[in-house]
DNA sequence: GTGAAAGCGCTAACAT
DNA sequence: ATGTTAGCGCTTTCAC
C-alpha cells in the first residue's frame, strides 16, 4: 500500500507535511494542502490506522461484549452503540459470550492485546466470577461501561433501566385494571435487576393495599421455554390468577404459548404484562402490553459515556438510569 | 504497557526468543519457554496486536457490513460469522448502513484504512451504485464474501439461499394443500433474489398446471408496514384468494396485522406462507409456516470461506447455495 | 509553515 | 536453539 513518504515525494514536501495535512490541516498552507490532497486522492493513499495506533496508543476501537446477539433484546443496543461510535470515528468489535465466564475473560484478554480503547459489557450475569472479572478490568484502568445490568458491589459506570419503577408501573397498571390476584413469572432472583423488579411489584401491591404472597412468585430464567415451563407450574398450582406480570418479554412469549395450547384466552381469561418491548412483541396475538426499555438509547448513551471519557483520558463514572415506558397494547383487560 | 524487551531482559534472553516463545514455541527450548511464560504472566505481558499487525500486514479483523442489525434477519448471520471468526482468532467489526450507499462506501474506506483482512457484505441492495462499489472492492483485491444477495454481473464469492427452490417449494406446498388462487406479496423485483423467488412461484404453478397471472403479484418492499399496505391493496382488489405467498417473514407479519384488523382468520380464511423463519415467527398466532433460511449457517460459512482464503492469500471464489427448509407450523390449511 | 530525527513493539531475514 | 539488524508507517519532539 502506498505510504506517506511516496505522497511526500510526489508533492515535493516532507512526509511530516503530509501527516499534518491529514491531521492538522490548519498548520499547512492551503496551497500545499490542496496539492497533497490531490496527489493522495489520485494515488489512493489512505493513512494507516495501524501505524497511527502504534504511535498514539489509541485504536479507536471499542469492544462490545454481550451474551448473544440472537436474543432480540440486544440488536437495538448494538445499533445504538454503533451509531454513536461511528459518529466519532470509532468502530465496534462485537463478541458473544453465551454468559460463559471463560469466554468473557478470554475476550477481555484479546481486546487488551488489540489495544481497544474501551469496553461495553452488556447483560453481564453478575455472579462471583463476573464480579471478579469486572474488578479486574477496572483495576487495569480500562474504561468500561455496563449496560442493562450492574454489579452492586463494584463501582463502575453503567446505563440501566429503572427496574424498580418499571415493575412498579406494570403492577400498578394491572391493579388499575382491577386485578388483585397477580402472579409473577420471575427471572433469576440472584440477579440484582430482577430483585429490583420484584421489589417494584411488592411496592405497587403494598401501595394499593393488596397483600403480597411469596407463593405467587414463580421463578424461571429468561428464555421462552422457561416462560412456558414456569407458566405451566403456575397454572398447575393455581387457576384463579386474573393477571400475570412477567419479568421479560421472552417469558411472556412462553406464557402465550402455554395459553394457546391450553385454551386460555389472553386477555379475556388472563391479562399479561411484561418488561422489555422487544421488536416483535407488537406482533403477537394479542399484541403484548409491556414496559418498553429504551434499548437503543441505552446503547447510544453507553457509547457516548465511554467515548467521551476515553477522549478525556479518564475512567467513566456516569451512572445513568432510564425510565421504562408503558406500551399499552392488547394483552391486558379490565376485570369486573 | 510492558513490552517484549522487558520480558527478554528479565528472562535473560533476547527479545526474539520471547517473540518465538509466543509465536513458534517449538523453536524454543522448553526450559527457556517456561521461564519466559512465567515472567510474562507475572508481568501481565500481552503481545501487542497493533505492533504485530504493523509488521505482518494482517490485522485478524474482518469487517461485517449489513443494512440494520435490528432487522431480525441479521442477528443469526452475525452470530454465525462471529462464531467462526473467533475460533480462528479473528474479530468482527460490525457496521450498519441502512442501505445507504454513501455510508457503505465510507465504511469500506474506513475498513481499508484500518487494514482489515476481509469484508463480508450482507444484504447489499444491488443497485447501480452497489455494483460499482463491489467492483471497486474486488478490483482492489480485498477478499470479500457476499451474504444473502449477490450481484449477477459481478464475479464475487457469495453464500445465499436457493431462492428459486424456496419459492417453488412454498408454492408447491400450498398447491398440495389444494390452493389454486395464490396471491404473492412480493419484495422489490429489481432485486435479483426476489426475481428468483418469483420465478420459483411461477414454475411451481406451471408444474401443477395452474395458470400464472401477473395481476396476482403485489409488490411492496421488505418491511412489516409494507406487508400490511400491500395486503390491503390485494384485498381491496380481490377477495377470493385462499392463500398468500409472502416473500419474507416481515411481509407476512404485515399480512397478519391486516387480517387481525379485518377479521380474516388465518388459516381458516386464508393460508399464509413466507420465506425466512426469523426468530419470532414461531410465536405469532397462528405460528407462521415458512421456508427457513439457514441464516446462522450463511454467516458461519461466509466467515469460513473468507478466512480460509485470507490465510491462503487468495481471493475467495466459492459460491455457496443453501437449501431452505419448510417449517410447517399452523398458518396454512387444506382447502375443500 | 515546514523539516529531520527518533521511536512506538513487533517480526522477517539472516547469522551464529 | 538463540541473537542481531532492519524496518513496517506513522506521530512526537524539537529545530529552523
Amino acid at each position: 500500500m502506498v505510504n506517506i513518504y511516496e505522497i511526500a515525494k510526489k508533492a515535493g514536501v516532507s512526509h511530516m507535511t503530509v501527516s499534518r495535512a491529514f491531521n492538522n490541516p490548519e498548520l499547512v498552507s492551503e496551497k500545499t494542502r490542496n496539492k497533497i490532497m490531490k496527489i493522495a486522492n489520485e494515488s489512493g493513499y489512505r493513512p494507516s490506522q495501524v501505524a497511527r495506533s502504534m504511535r498514539t496508543k489509541k485504536t479507536n476501537y471499542i469492544g462490545l461484549i454481550l451474551p448473544d446477539i440472537i436474543n432480540p433484546f440486544f440488536p437495538e443496543i448494538v445499533r445504538g452503540v454503533d451509531d454513536y461510535a461511528r459518529k466519532d470515528k470509532y468502530n465496534v468489535i462485537l463478541a458473544n459470550t453465551d454468559n460463559d465466564y471463560e469466554v468473557q475473560a478470554s475476550l477481555v484478554e484479546m481486546f487488551l492485546s488489540r489495544g481497544i480503547d474501551g469496553i461495553i459489557l452488556s447483560g453481564i450475569a453478575g455472579g462471583k466470577k463476573d464480579t471478579e472479572l469486572l474488578n479486574n478490568i477496572i483495576k487495569k484502568g480500562i474504561p468500561t461501561v455496563l449496560i442493562d445490568r450492574y454489579i452492586p458491589d463494584v463501582n463502575s459506570s453503567y446505563v440501566i433501566t429503572d427496574n424498580f419503577r418499571a415493575a412498579y408501573d406494570a403492577t400498578n397498571y394491572l391493579v388499575g385494571l382491577g386485578h388483585e390476584r397477580i402472579g409473577v413469572i420471575s427471572s433469576p432472583q440472584k440477579i440484582k435487576i430482577f430483585q429490583d423488579r420484584l421489589r417494584g411489584y411488592k411496592a405497587a401491591l403494598n401501595d394499593n393495599d393488596i397483600v403480597f404472597r411469596d407463593e405467587y412468585i414463580f421463578e424461571g430464567d429468561e428464555s421462552i421455554s422457561s416462560g412456558y415451563k414456569t407458566a405451566k407450574n403456575l397454572f398447575t398450582k393455581y387457576d384463579d390468577f386474573t393477571a400475570i406480570f412477567a419479568m421479560c418479554d421472552f417469558m411472556a412469549f412462553g406464557i402465550y404459548k402455554y395459553c394457546r395450547e391450553n385454551n386460555i384466552i389472553i386477555p379475556d381469561d388472563l391479562s399479561v404484562i411484561s418488561i422489555d418491548n422487544i421488536y416483535t412483541s407488537a406482533f403477537l396475538t394479542p399484541p403484548l402490553t409491556t414496559m418498553s426499555q429504551k434499548k437503543y438509547e441505552m446503547g447510544y448513551s453507553a457509547a457516548k459515556i465511554l467515548i467521551e471519557s476515553i477522549k478525556k483520558n479518564k475512567i467513566p463514572d456516569t451512572q445513568l438510569v432510564l425510565k421504562a415506558k408503558l406500551i399499552e397494547r392488547q394483552s391486558c383487560k379490565k376485570v369486573k
